[in-house]
DNA sequence: GCCACTACTGTGCATTGCGCAGTAGTGTGC
DNA sequence: GCACACTACTGCGCAATGCACAGTAGTGGC
């Protein structure tokens, strides 16, 4: 299975949950993603979504310079988005719990 | 969050979980589905997944009278739709602890 | 000066789930 | 016999979203 597909509607909640532990900024949060796991996630998808998620109305958004290059653009939750992560993080983890038992009732291959 | 979202690249393996009992067709698929739990799930997505795993030759496909109403359209596993049931099953749980891990981290609301 | 790494933006595409309309068979009530 | 409900499938067009790719820029090493 192609797993960029799964991620469909949970990057949101991933990025959301990344940026609940501390504030980031894209680059950041893209190697926070891929250290937890999201290995194939990729740099586009993650800036798009924190556009996205910051349009919604859900980060708060502040430049910072950098000793290293360019300035940094970081994105941190405000009520909105805490509330966002915790109905998505239900919803996701209802989901989960369906598709769990829908594969446990298969025959032993 | 949208749960249809959620589905997307899912949908595909719901399908091939629920074929895997035992077969069925389109219909019956569709109702098996909303029993199992997953209640959103539009019929028009279902027939539209069964037509592509066909295609992709991971179904067979035969088709039935019925007493009630139309012919049906019955579809099973083959070699390769269990072969793919087996590696997206994996795929699916990979990705899912891999969710569950991200979401446990995050600060208590 | 050239290259590598960091950091962000914009464009266009592919996948896929869904709403809706349409076709068709069977049985029920009037 | 006709309208209607339920079963069952097909096709069309749309929307959401992740991604590849190209482009812009800053910093530092050689």
């Amino acid at each position: 299975m192609d797993s960029t597909q799964l991620l469909k509607g949970v990057l949101d909640l991933a990025v959301l949950a990344v940026l609940d532990e501390r504030d980031g900024y894209g680059y950041d949060v893209v190697r926070r993603l891929r250290e937890a796991g999201l290995e194939d996630v990729g740099d586009a998808s993650v800036y798009g979504t924190l556009r996205r998620l910051f349009k919604a109305g859900a980060l708060t958004s502040y430049v910072v310079a950098s000793d290293e290059g360019p300035h940094r653009k970081y994105y941190g939750l405000n009520d909105v988005g805490r509330d966002q992560l915790a109905s998505s993080a239900a919803t996701w983890t209802a989901f989960a719990a369906t598709m769990a038992d829908l594969l446990k009732e298969r025959r032993p291959s």
